[in-house]
DNA sequence: GCGACAG
DNA sequence: ATCTTGTCGC
């Protein structure tokens, strides 16, 4: 693969990324997690989307979308790998949420396109990037308790959030995806918490994509209230 | 040249 | 990411 090029369209998208909240809701109804997981040794790409109730954070539907790997995983191009599955999975679901929070980085990437930023773009919905460890920039030492907090920097800017966001934990990575801005893709993030290190849309597309127990009670649950 | 490196 | 049991700490 022609690693330049893709250079040059993520830089490309990058330029088209949206910073700012271009939200189009006051508050959102509908939310959504996404994540990405491999199957047989990595040659079939597993999208997850849960799709919950904002606020109240209830998982209202799921799709998970499985295509043959196009991609290899280079740092740095992660979203080449993902977008597609992601976008199969976007394209099944019933609902249609408001923003997406992706696994992943946002704009806190080399080029300023991680997946949650690709993903958005290319979907036109608002996302926010919540990675579990670091890619690029630096920040200062992090406070042990949860709530601490601490901007992500990168050649002289702003590009996310270092957050604790539970006592012995590794901090969460936060970054606008695509039409949110930093302070806006905390504070919501924030607003998605109930006691766990990860916030719900990802922990139950996390569930989801892993066929967690969680999860797999839930379905027993759904079926009875089907019954 | 060397180290770092989302999932 | 994935392969996988017990184990340490709150």
């Amino acid at each position: 693969m022609d690693m330049q090029a893709l250079r040059e369209e993520q830089m490309e998208k990058a330029s088209q990324i949206v910073r700012v909240d271009d939200l189009g809701f006051e508050q959102p109804t509908l939310i959504a997690g996404a994540d990405v997981g491999f199957e047989q040794g990595g040659d079939v790409t597993r999208a997850a989307i849960a799709v919950l109730r904002y606020p109240s954070l209830e998982l209202v539907e799921y799709q998970i979308a499985r295509i043959e790997t196009q991609m290899p995983y280079i740092p740095g191009f992660l979203s080449f790998r993902e977008y597609p599955a992601l976008l199969k999975a976007w394209g099944m679901l019933q609902h249609r949420p408001q923003l997406v929070v992706v696994d992943g980085q946002g704009i806190a990437h080399p080029r300023r396109l991680g997946v949650a930023s690709h993903f958005g773009l290319l979907a036109d919905v608002p996302t926010i990037g919540v990675a579990k460890s670091r890619l690029c920039g630096q920040f200062a030492p992090l406070d042990d308790a949860a709530g601490a907090l601490q901007p992500l920097n990168d050649k002289q800017e702003q590009i996310g959030w270092v957050w604790r966001s539970k006592a012995r934990c590794n901090p969460l990575f936060i970054s606008t995806g695509h039409r949110v801005s930093l302070p806006t893709a905390l504070s919501f993030i924030q607003s998605c918490m109930l006691g766990y290190r990860l916030p719900e849309p990802t922990r139950w597309a996390d569930a989801i994509a892993s066929n967690r127990p969680a999860f797999q009670r839930w379905l027993l649950q759904d079926s009875d209230n089907r019954v």
